[in-house]
RNA sequence: GCGCCCGUAGCUCAGCUGGAUAGAGCAUCGGCCUUCUAAGCCGAGGGUCCCAGGUUCGAGUCCUGGCGGGCGCGCCA
């Protein structure tokens, strides 16, 4: 790329200096008056060479700008800076690659096809999804995604709390709405689940079962707990399928004590060392490991806490052979993973196993207000009514624009917007603008032969702009997957969008018929073609890396 | 009280391994409509980067101490 030539002239020109081998560090400079690439080694240098960062600039420039091919000059700047002006042909002879990968530009090998498990949503089948889940779905989701476009294997997973009390609970809120369906006394439990949609549980489940349970029995409670849970299961499937998100599995709480896991840890745990009773209870001394307080496994009446098949099943991630797990939970989870951790060291897994990224909630306002309501969950807004209002395309952007430890607020108004006010539409419209050209000149971008076409002829500011930043985007995703960063790619894409729009906007040809794409001039046209495809193709890659349509064209809703 | 996260423009937020004059979107203001689609375009104003020290050629970024907000600190899940 553009920047290796820049590297091995300057790591030529310090050794013919004698200078100690650095890390030459070459960024791209903000303002494009500062040239194609530029870096700070001569500062770096300064304190070790013992000369004004300057002079060593100016010697280095010396030793460069002797016909260094694909280099048009260098200059010194501010305190230092060594800014490098590269020929068009460096700058857009990377367009060339963005056509022939294609849709696989943009992919990176970091990964050597190590496989990762990335859990998340993992909610309790004790209701509809909320907000919450969705912008874990979101991240989970596209985290995998990142972590594939950087030659990773990754395992989708969610785990199914479905062995606990809140499962009891549930069953418990279903029995009091089947009673009142018949027209019972009944109360759903003080910390039970008062949403509609426990009523509508019961309501099917007299439907199929009629009034036979109306006396309490085990056996009820247990038909309406696997109705109920069922039900659910296949409800937030369903939310989450259409969101656009897929598991590789689902693993369920209930194996680990069907497979005997729990117990199996609670031995494993013994031959520590670290295991101890106190006050009737099981303990492990978690502090060995940086926990905040030891913790209990087994409580006095011998249930086990969350603790303990926690443990269990990130043990059995590593023994499926995932050196690498990452987590996405709310941050309101925070408070087990020095513990989960513990346990697992214990057990001899490495130190930060598994991985975290903790994200923090999400609120949605209307006119710059909170809004809370909720139809079926009574308290919480639920996925499923926020994609039904606003898409999933939108829903899912929004979800992904901030970074995970901040606070999400989910702007109503901005998400309802159809104009490229909204980053989605905006996005979209840049794609869906540029297929359009090819439209409009009666082409398929598979026409367009980036070998005969002339990029030198790109010359504008704004086409050397926006070569550079086509050409950026594999070691943006390189970046984006290595830090966890989805919003980093929104952001990259909102950017690139805007310099598309307004590249498309100054060639509009009542305005400057020069600098249309479609211009009369062949030669010219055929550059800007391919400039044109190589857009696609990136806007493209960037949206479906997203879980987003790319729309060819773009179809406004009328209501 | 202890731990984790956050604090950047009126609002919502970016800011890479410490780099040049701190950026974007929304909102506001000014100018543009017979289009490679005006649900748009061009331009402008707007800053104590929470505060105080420190580290160094250089700090929004790193360190220490405060302040403000969120979350977590059960033999709950």
């Amino acid at each position: 790329m553009s920047h290796a030539v820049v590297r091995t002239a300057l790591e030529r020109a310090l050794e013919e200096m004698g200078a100690p081998s650095t890390e030459v560090h070459l960024e791209r400079p903000r303002d494009p008056a500062h040239g194609d690439v530029a870096t700070n080694v001569a500062m770096t240098l300064a304190s070790i060479l013992r000369k004004p960062p300057r002079e060593i600039a100016e010697e280095l420039v010396r030793r460069i700008s002797e016909g260094e091919p694909g280099i048009e000059r260098v200059e010194v700047a501010g305190p230092g800076f060594l800014n490098f002006h590269l020929s068009t042909d460096r700058v857009t002879a990377g367009l060339r690659e963005v056509l022939e990968l294609d849709e696989s530009f943009g992919k990176g090998t970091a990964g050597e096809g190590r496989p990762v498990v990335v859990e998340f949503v993992s909610a309790n089948p004790t209701g509809p999804l909320h907000l919450g889940h969705g912008r874990q779905a979101a991240l989970g989701d596209t985290i995998s995604a990142l972590l594939e476009w950087n030659g990773w294997e990754a395992y989708r997973e969610f785990y199914y709390n479905d062995a606990g009390r809140q499962i009891e609970l549930l069953a418990r809120s279903v029995q009091a709405r089947y009673l009142e369906h018949f027209g019972r006394d009944a109360s759903v439990p003080e910390d039970g689940y008062h949403g509609v949609f426990v009523i509508e549980l019961a309501r099917a489940f007299a439907e199929t079962a009629g009034d036979r349970y109306l006396e309490d029995s085990p056996e009820g409670l247990a038909e309406m707990r696997r109705f109920a849970v069922d039900r659910i299961r296949k409800e937030q499937d369903r939310d989450l399928s259409d969101f656009g998100v897929h598991f590789d599995e689902y693993y369920l709480e209930t194996s680990l004590y069907d497979e005997g896991r729990v117990d199996r840890t609670i031995e494993r745990l013994r031959e520590t060392g670290l295991v101890y009773e106190h006050e009737g209870a099981l303990w492990l001394r978690t502090t060995e490991y940086g926990d905040q307080k030891d913790r209990v496994m087994v409580k006095s009446d011998g249930s086990p806490t969350y603790f303990l098949p926690d443990v269990a099943y990130h043990l059995t991630k590593w023994e499926r052979g995932f050196q690498d797990a990452i987590n996405v939970q709310g941050a309101d989870h925070h408070g087990t993973v020095d513990r989960v951790r513990a346990g697992l060291r214990a057990l001899g897994l490495p130190a930060g196993y598994p991985e975290y990224v903790l994200h923090q909630m999400v609120t949605v306002e209307r006119e710059g207000k909170e809004v809370k309501f909720s139809k079926r969950a009574g308290s919480y807004i639920t996925l499923r009514e926020l994609v039904e209002e606003v898409g999933a395309d939108v829903t899912r952007y929004f979800f992904l624009m901030r970074k995970p430890e901040a606070h999400l607020v989910f702007d109503l108004d901005m998400a309802l917007d159809q104009s490229d006010k909204n980053p989605v539409y905006k996005v979209q419209y840049a794609h869906a603008r540029i297929c359009s050209i090819f439209r409009k000149a009666g082409l398929d971008w598979e026409d367009v032969d980036p070998e005969a076409a002339d990029l030198t002829l790109l010359e504008t500011e704004q086409e050397r702009e926006l070569a550079k930043k086509l050409t950026e985007f594999p070691e943006l995703i390189a970046r984006a997957g290595a830090h966890r960063a989805p919003h980093l790619v929104c952001e990259y894409l909102e950017q690139t969008a805007g310099q598309v729009n307004s590249w498309y906007h100054a060639g509009n040809p009542t305005r400057n018929p020069q600098l249309a794409v479609l211009v009369d001039d062949t030669e010219l046209r055929r550059a800007r073609l391919a400039l044109a495809s190589a857009i696609r193709v990136v806007l493209r890659n960037g949206l479906r890396l997203l879980g987003l349509n790319a729309p060819v064209r773009m179809e406004k809703e009328s209501d």
